[in-house]
DNA sequence: ATTGACTGAGAAAACCTTTTCTCACTTGAC
DNA sequence: GTCAAGTGAGAAAAGGTTTTCTCAGTCAAT
C-alpha cells in the first residue's frame, strides 16, 4: 500500500473543495452567490417569507449548484430542536435492540432524525455518562430499551426535560411504554397446535420470574383447557433437550405438542426429539416463540414460531417520540403490540409459502 | 394507568426545573449567579485564562450546584467538532456490527464522542440520505463497516471533507482499514487440532468467492502440508450436515478432525456426527469460526473456535478515527489485526477454565 | 398630489459558547 | 513620583442559521 501520511491527503482535500477557503459551503456562500442577503436566502431556501418567486427560485438552484447544505449545528442552536435522538439500551447481544434499532430507524429517517445508539451494559455509571451526553447534544428525546419487559434500566430518567419513551423495558409512571403482547402470542401458538389436530400441548419455557414467562403460561393453560403442568426452566437449548428427556421419562400418555418459551428451548426440544427416534412434525409438533432467524430456520424442521413485531415496536417507539418532541400530546400507558405467528415446519399444518419477514 | 395527558406534564416538569425560565441552564444563569461575566465564567470552567483560584473555585462550585452543563451545539459551531460520529453498516443482523459498535463506544465514550448508528441494507438511497444527514450534523469521522470483508458500502465515501475508516469492510484507495487476520487465525485453529494430535483434518468452510474463505483454506493447506482437498458451500448448519455425510460416504480413512468456516457449519457437522454415532471429541475433533457465542456455546458439546476480536477492531477503529479528526497523523493502509482461540470442549485438549470472554 | 396598502428585501437580534482583545488596577523598581 | 510589568476580569467578536423588525419603493385609489 501506499507510504504518504494521511494529513497532507486532507489538505489536497481542503484544497479541490471550496478553492482555499477552509470550511464548508455555508448560507453566506450561497446570498452571495445569488447576489441576496443571507435573511432572503434563509426565506427563500425554507420556503417562509415573502418575495419574488424569481428570487426564490435563483437562490434554490444556485444553492444546490455550489451543494450547499444547512449546518444542523446551527439550525439547532436556534431552534432548540437537534433532529437527533438517543437510544439506550442494556441488551448487549443486541437479540431486542436491534430490529427495534431498525424500526426506530426506519420511522425517523423520513424526518430527518438520527439515533444516537449507547449499549450500557448493567452499569449505572456509564448508563449515566451516555445520558448526559445526549443530553448534552441536546436530543429531541429517549428511548430506553431493553432486553427483559420487566426490568428497569439501571438510570432514572423520569426527571429528564426531553421525552422518554420505553420499549421492551419497564417504564415509569405517566410514562409511554410499548412492548410485545405476549398472551396473545401464546394463544396464537397454542390455538395453532390445536388446529393442525393436537390435543395434548407441554408448555416447556423460561424461569418463572419473568414476567412473559408468567403472561405465556398464563395463556396456555388458559387456550389449552387442561392442567397440564408447565415446564420452567432457563432460556437454553439445553433445558429444552432436558426438558424433553423429563417429559417422555414420565408414565403415562405422552404429549403430541411442546409450545415452547422461546426458539432456542424449542430446537433443544427438537433435537432431543430425534434422539428418541420421535420425529417432528409428524409425531409432535413444535413450536417456538421470538423467530429469532438464526435459530428458528436453520432447525431442522425449520420452527413454527411467534414474532414479537419488534421492528414495528420500534417504529411507533419512534414516532411518538418524535411526537412528544414536537409537542404533540401523546396519552401515557402501556401499549400491547400483536405478534405474529410464523408457519414454517416443525407443526405441520399448510406452509403458505415461505413465510420467512424481511 | 392515569388518564391526564402528557402535554400538561411537560409543563410541571419545564417549571420545577429552572423555576419559570423555560429551557436549560446556560453559562450566563452560571455567571450571574456567581457575580462575573460569562466570559469569566467561561474561563474558570475550562481552566483556561488568568483569574483569582477563589474565583474559579466559586464559579466551578455554583456550575455544579446548579447543574449545568454546556450546550454541545453551541460549543461545537464554535469548535467545529462535534464529539459525535456515524457508523454505517450494512450488516441489518448485526452479527458483525453489534461487537465493532460495542468497541468504538466503549473506546470513545471517555472522550466526549457519541456514536450515530445508520444501518442501511443495501440501498444505495438510505445510505446516500444517511451520510448526508451526518454530515449536516457535523460529525467528526465516519466508520463504515460490514459483514464482508471483500465488499464495499454501496455509498462513496471517498471524497468527504471528513475522516472515514473502514472496518471489516473493503476500503478505498489511501484510507485506513482495520480487518481481521484470517489467515492467523485459521492457522491457529488448524495448530490447535495438529495439537491434540490430529492428523487427518478436512476443511468445510462457505462460498469461494468470499475472500475470507480463501485466506482460511490457503492457511489450512499450509498448515496441515496435505492436499487434502477443501468442501466449499454455504454459511449454514445444514452446509455442515451435508459436507460430513459426503465426508464419511467417501471410500478411505475417515478425518480426524474438521476445520470449519463458521461456527454454524460447525455445529451442524456436530449435529451429522452424533446422528452417525461418532462421538465429538473422542473420535472426531470439531472447531469453528467466529465464536458467535449464540451458536459456538450453546452446541453440544460447546466447540471450540477462532474468535475475530471485533469489539478490539471496533476499538481501534474508533481511536484512529478519532485521531484523524484532531488531525493527527496516520499511515493509511490494511491492518490486520490477530484472531483468538477460544478453547471449549469440542476438540478435546486442556480446557482453560471457561474461555468465554466477556 | 396625497394617502394607504402592499411588496420585496435587508439589518439586526437571538441561540450559547469560546477566545481574543482591551482595560483598570496593583506592585515593585528606579 | 514615574514607569514597566504583571494581574484579574470584562467587552466583543465569531460561529451559521432563523426570525422579527424595518424600510424603501410601487401602485391604485382618492
Amino acid at each position: 500500500m501506499v507510504k504518504a501520511f494521511l494529513k497532507p491527503l486532507q489538505k489536497e482535500e481542503a484544497l479541490n473543495l471550496t478553492g482555499g477557503k477552509r470550511g464548508r459551503i455555508t448560507i453566506h456562500e450561497v446570498a452571495s452567490a445569488a447576489g441576496v442577503s443571507i435573511s432572503t436566502a434563509s426565506k427563500a431556501l425554507n420556503d417562509t417569507g415573502r418575495m419574488a418567486a424569481e428570487t426564490r427560485e435563483r437562490v434554490k438552484r444556485i444553492a444546490g449548484e455550489i451543494g450547499y447544505r444547512p449546518n444542523a449545528l446551527a439550525r439547532g442552536l436556534l431552534s432548540k430542536r437537534s433532529f437527533t435522538i438517543g437510544l439506550l439500551t442494556n441488551d448487549t447481544y443486541g437479540r431486542f435492540t436491534l430490529p427495534v434499532m431498525a424500526g426506530i430507524s426506519d420511522a425517523l429517517v423520513d424526518h430527518g432524525v438520527s439515533v444516537f445508539l449507547c449499549a450500557i451494559e448493567d452499569d449505572p455509571a456509564l448508563a449515566q455518562t451516555h445520558v448526559d451526553a445526549m443530553l448534552d447534544k441536546q436530543v429531541d428525546g429517549i428511548i430506553a430499551t431493553g432486553k427483559r419487559l420487566d426490568r428497569r434500566l439501571p438510570v432514572d430518567l423520569s426527571n429528564l426535560h426531553v421525552p422518554v419513551v420505553y420499549a421492551f423495558t419497564e417504564g415509569t409512571q405517566n410514562s409511554v411504554t410499548f412492548r410485545s403482547d405476549d398472551e396473545q402470542g401464546a394463544r396464537l401458538a397454542v390455538e395453532w397446535l390445536a388446529k393442525v389436530g393436537r390435543r395434548r400441548i407441554a408448555h416447556i419455557t423460561g424461569p418463572e420470574e419473568f414476567f412473559s414467562v408468567r403472561e405465556r403460561a398464563g395463556a396456555y393453560h388458559e387456550v389449552a383447557g387442561h392442567r397440564e403442568p408447565v415446564l420452567y426452566g432457563v432460556w437454553s437449548e439445553n433445558w429444552g433437550h432436558d426438558a424433553v428427556e423429563q417429559l417422555w421419562k414420565r408414565p403415562g400418555e405422552k404429549p403430541d405438542a411442546l409450545f415452547c418459551g422461546n426458539d432456542q428451548i424449542a430446537r433443544g426440544a427438537v433435537d432431543a426429539l430425534r434422539e428418541r427416534g420421535i420425529r417432528v412434525p409428524q409425531d409432535v409438533s413444535v413450536i417456538g416463540f421470538d423467530n429469532w432467524e438464526i435459530v428458528a430456520a436453520q432447525t431442522r424442521p425449520p420452527l413454527t414460531t411467534v414474532d414479537m413485531e419488534l421492528k414495528e415496536l420500534g417504529r411507533q417507539a419512534g414516532l411518538t417520540v418524535l411526537a412528544l418532541a414536537e409537542g404533540r400530546p401523546v396519552e401515557p400507558g402501556v401499549r400491547k403490540l400483536p405478534c405474529r405467528l410464523v408457519v414454517r415446519q416443525s407443526c405441520g399444518g399448510k406452509t403458505p409459502g415461505n413465510e420467512t419477514k424481511e
